[in-house]
DNA sequence: AATCAATACGTTATAGCATAACGCTGCTGC
DNA sequence: GCAGCAGCGTTATGCTATAACGTATTGATT
């Protein structure tokens, strides 16, 4: 059941290989971390990697973990586009998981509604211990 | 009902020049603006502004926002130590509304129970208008 | 008072994250 | 052809954050 990721077929050579890097990784990278993976394919400089993330969260193929400054592939192939995504980020193995909640969003939307707010876009980054690690301590 | 702030009689220097100019800002702070505007009280380098920084978000009097490396005085006398904090930022004018919701703080519980997943820390941050932003455009 | 541990401080240097600005390339539509 | 656009490659720079060192201050312990 591992990577069952989608790879468009109308990603550049440059989006390709970090969209690529980013679904192998099995915890958040950062550009500098992909820049180092992806040396030996020609790229050099961060630019070339910031502009094909730049492409990929927009077409919603990624997503940034704020809190992180590190990237992560998107986990769910429905979630392009849709509203709020939260991510629930593991401190002992790195492990992001990626889910919705249709409460939450509608709580937040009833929250904007009254106090005349535009949500534009919203990020929600949950920190602690996975189920896993935490029968390991 | 502007600067409606507590200032904590037990900080240090540092730490008090740090907050009073927090509160003070009409919009977020990074550290490095803060390490500028107080240059003329004789800080001289980054470190003791983080130090500063560390002990106030420790403590709650200040909040980290993370999807703009930047940092507000704690809007509401009440919030230390509890538990999900929500910022509302307005990309117009800069301006964070903080506040807490008890539902979608519940709905996050169920969900971590449910995973397993134990919950340390969340960060939500909402990007968008506020509601003057919407009516002067 | 002398000792010790804990916390804060000041400074220099360095690491890590992100973008500005330039010119070039290779398409697509007219 | 050629204008417009998106992507590319490179260099330089700026912003954010911490490591590592030694000193100073405080407060409790003896
Ligand atoms: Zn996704
Ligand atoms: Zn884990
Ligand atoms: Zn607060
Ligand atoms: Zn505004």
């Amino acid at each position: 059941m591992a990577h069952d990721h989608v790879m468009p077929t109308d990603l550049t050579r440059n989006q390709e290989l970090v969209l690529g890097t980013l679904n192998h990784a099995p915890a958040p990278l950062s550009a500098y971390d992909i820049l180092d993976l992806l040396r030996s394919e020609g790229l050099r400089a961060p630019l070339q990697v910031y502009r094909a993330l730049d492409k990929l969260v927009e077409r919603g193929l990624a997503h940034r973990l704020e809190s992180l400054n590190a990237f992560v592939a998107c986990a769910d192939e429905h979630c392009h586009r849709k509203g709020l995504i939260a991510f629930a980020i593991c401190e002992g193995c790195g492990k992001v998981d990626e889910f919705a909640d249709a409460v939450i969003e509608e709580r937040l939307g009833t929250w904007a509604g009254t106090t005349g707010f535009k949500v534009e876009r919203t990020t929600m980054e949950i920190r602690g211990k996975c189920a896993e690690c935490l029968k390991a301590a």
